[in-house]
DNA sequence: CTACAAAGTTAAGCATGCTTAACTTTAATG
DNA sequence: CATTAAAGTTAAGCATGCTTAACTTTGTAG
C-alpha cells in the first residue's frame, strides 16, 4: 500500500496523462499538489523505485500499469464518495469534493464496495466523470466538446464539468447549469470569447473560463 | 488542529481516565496505541507544550479542558460513524470499529453534523457508549454493573459492551447477546468465574472475560 | 531503609515528506 | 549554433513520529 502522499502523486499524474501516453512534467504535478518541484523530483524517484511510474531524469513521469491501477482505485473512491455524499447525506455539488478528498485515502476496499453496492454500481459521478469499476474498467464518456467550441443556434446537453474548483461549481449551481441540462447557444462574442446561452428559457452570459470547463454533447 | 497521531493519544488518554481524575500512565497509553513507552513520553511533552494535557515527568498524563474537548470530538466522530455504517450501509456490529477508526480523523465538522442530523442526533452508539453531542455534553449512561457481578436468579438487560475487540463482538453476535437484550442469570460457577445464563429461552455458558466486558442493568 | 525491579525518560538514529538554495539540463530564440 | 531562460535535480536541513539502548526515578519487598 502506498502512503497517502504517494496516492496523491499517482492520482495527479493520472490526471495530467493524456491519451497519447506522453510523460507528465514535474512542474504540473508540483503545481497541482501545491508542493515544490524538488519534492516532486524526490518523490518521482521513490515511485519509480517501487514500480508505480516510469521515470527518467528530465524526461517526466509516466504511470506503469501498477501505478495506474492505484490511481484508478483512488479515483474510484473519490467519485463514489462524492456521489454518496450527495445522494445519501444531501450535501451539495460544491461541498462534496473537499470531503471526498479526505475520505478517499481512508476508506477500506470493503467499505467502498458497500457504498458502490448501495448506489447500485453507478458509472458516473456528480461531475459526469466516469467511476472506475471494481474490475478496473473505466466507463466510456460520450464524445463531448467544450462548451466554448459549441456552435451558435444549436442545442447541447451538459455532460461533464472538468474542474473541481468550488467557486465554479457554486456558480454553475446558481445558474442552474447542472449535469444533463439542455441548453441552446444564442451567440458567441468574439472580443472576449464569452457566450450567450439559453437555459430554462432565459438568456445568460457566460465567460470563456466557464465554457472551457463545461463539456457538452450535441443534441 | 492536532495531528492524527496527537488525536489518537488524546483519545487514548481519555479512555484510561477515570472519574477520580487520576493521571494516566505512560505504559497504558503505549500499550493501547501499540507504540513504545519512549514514543509516549516524547509525545506527552509535545501535548503538554500545546496545552492539551498536564504532564509532570514520572507522574503520568492528564487531559486539560482543551484536550478533553478534542478527545470528546474524536469519540463523537468515531461513534457517529459506527452507528451510520450500521444503519445506513448495513455493516455488521463487528465490522464498524475498524472502519470508524480510519474515518474519525478525516471527517470535517460539517460532515459529522450532517451524519448526526441524518441519524436524528442519537445518544448512544452500537456498543451502548454515549455519543458526545455537538455542544460537548456526554449523554449519561444508566447505572450499570459488569455481567460478572450479576446475581443468580435475577434478570438483567445488556446496556453496554466495554470492548472493541472484533472477536468478542463476533462471539456476542453469534450468541445473540446484543444491545438491550434481556437475560437471566441461572448459575455462577466459582472455579473459573464462568456463568450460565438464559438467553432466548436457552441456557448458555459464558466465560469470565465475556462477563467482564458486558455491562447490564437490573430489570 | 536499602536494594532492586518496574516504569518512565533521554538520546541517538531512522523514515517520510517537505522546504530553500545551488546547480544542471533542456529547448527555444536570435 | 551559441546563449539563455525555464524546467528539473541535487543537497542540506527541518518537522513529525517512531525505534532501540542506555539511563533515571519510583515504589515496594525484604
Amino acid at each position: 500500500m502506498p502512503s497517502i502522499s504517494k496516492e496523491d502523486y499517482l492520482k495527479s499524474i493520472y490526471k495530467f496523462q493524456n491519451e497519447n501516453g506522453d510523460s507528465v512534467s514535474t512542474a504540473d504535478i508540483a503545481a497541482d499538489l501545491d508542493v515544490s518541484n524538488a519534492a516532486t523530483s524526490d518523490m518521482a524517484k521513490k515511485l519509480a523505485a517501487q514500480g508505480f511510474i516510469k521515470y527518467e531524469k528530465y524526461k517526466g513521469l509516466k504511470l506503469t500499469g501498477k501505478g495506474e491501477k492505484i490511481a484508478l482505485n483512488i479515483l474510484r473512491r473519490h467519485r463514489l464518495w462524492e456521489l454518496f455524499l450527495i445522494k445519501v447525506l444531501g450535501l451539495s455539488w460544491s461541498e462534496v469534493h473537499r470531503e471526498a478528498e479526505n475520505l478517499e485515502h481512508n476508506t477500506s476496499e470493503f467499505l467502498i464496495d458497500k457504498i458502490d453496492e448501495l448506489l447500485n454500481f453507478p458509472e458516473f459521478d456528480p461531475h459526469g466523470s466516469p467511476i472506475p469499476q471494481k474490475n478496473g474498467e473505466v466507463p466510456k464518456l460520450p464524445d463531448m466538446i467544450p462548451l466554448s467550441k459549441a456552435v451558435e443556434g444549436k442545442r447541447y446537453q451538459i455532460k461533464n464539468v472538468h474542474d473541481e474548483s468550488e467557486d465554479l461549481i457554486n456558480y454553475l449551481t446558481k445558474l442552474n447549469l447542472v449535469l444533463n441540462k439542455k441548453i441552446k447557444i444564442i451567440e458567441k462574442l468574439n472580443f472576449d470569447n464569452s457566450m450567450i446561452i439559453e437555459n430554462d428559457g432565459e438568456n445568460i452570459t457566460v465567460s470563456e473560463k466557464l465554457t472551457n470547463s463545461v463539456f457538452v454533447t450535441k443534441i
